[in-house]
DNA sequence: ATCGCTATTGCAAAGGGTTGCGATAGCAGG
DNA sequence: CCTGCTATCGCAACCCTTTGCAATAGCGAT
């Protein structure tokens, strides 16, 4: 009996937004193809931070016809629907933030090559000062700030 | 009467740094080229910032067969010396800071597409933000943050 | 089930940037 | 001035990302 399915999918497990995607595609008169659907299937399976490389090394995975400029072209879809956020690692190549909430920005380390999310509340300074002196509103996601850490002072 | 030249060259109008450039290259141990004193001659210039590609463009009016590889490397060695400090753009792309005496970050707005200079005060609650929270010290000229100015607000 | 409109795809090319490698040419020493 | 060591050069190839274009294929309508 699978023709039926529960009205509220993935109700325990909380629905997420990846759910929708076809639909809000669709909604908004693009159209819901193959190419797409691997790339959501790839996005949905994963968290945090990821390179357009590795997303396109993932989707050639399931798909082995994946072709960058098509992965390229959904990611900036999927950028304007806010299912995803691109920034620029600190080499300048492209990474994407999945399912932004909480936007937050990076720290890089060139010593050791770590890297560190800012803080909620150490953000919150670095946005306000820029805000309340330039009247500038900060997107602190889009680059990787670059400096040495504790550990790595000269 | 030009075999002879003042001891202390450029002396009116302030010695320059890239007057020493080439003792100092040859100093640690490397080579001065042609290839070298066409970039240092087009770095002299010009003052502020320029992208890779511009510096390529300049190079080659001075010289037809300037290469990419030799001026990417160039200006790798340049940094060492601290002649130039190279960062991102908004876009990721290469951007180089020329004599980088005080060390400014800068704000690109993604409504109107214009840049500004982070005024050193500003900067500084920045710098102190991350130094005092998580020990970091940050290199605000590496990137170019992001974000919308007060007259393109949505 | 078929048709047509047009959004998407895949390809190929181009631009920015990096790297390995053989050939060239600084420059210190004789 | 000539010699030799080796830093540097130019080339070719490669990675990342974007874009134009002709062919394909969603999907709403018939």
């Amino acid at each position: 009996m699978p023709p039926k399915q529960p009205a509220t999918p993935a109700a325990e497990s909380g629905a997420s937004p990846w759910d929708e995607a076809a639909e809000r595609i669709r909604a908004s008169g693009f159209r819901w193809t193959p190419q797409r659907r691997t790339l959501v299937e790839v996005l949905r399976a994963r968290e945090g931070h990821v390179t357009a490389t590795e997303l396109i090394a993932c989707c050639r995975e399931r798909d082995q016809t994946t072709t960058p400029s098509t992965v390229y072209r959904t990611l900036d879809l999927l950028e304007d629907l806010g299912l995803v956020k691109h920034g620029h690692g600190h080499d300048g190549h492209e990474e994407y933030h999945i399912l932004p909430q909480q936007v937050h920005g990076h720290l890089y380390c060139v010593g050791c090559g770590a890297t560190w999310e800012i803080r909620p509340e150490t953000g919150a300074v670095i946005v306000e000062a820029l805000a309340s002196q330039l009247g500038f509103t900060v997107d602190l996601s889009h680059v990787t700030i670059s400096g040495r850490c504790a550990g790595c002072h000269d």
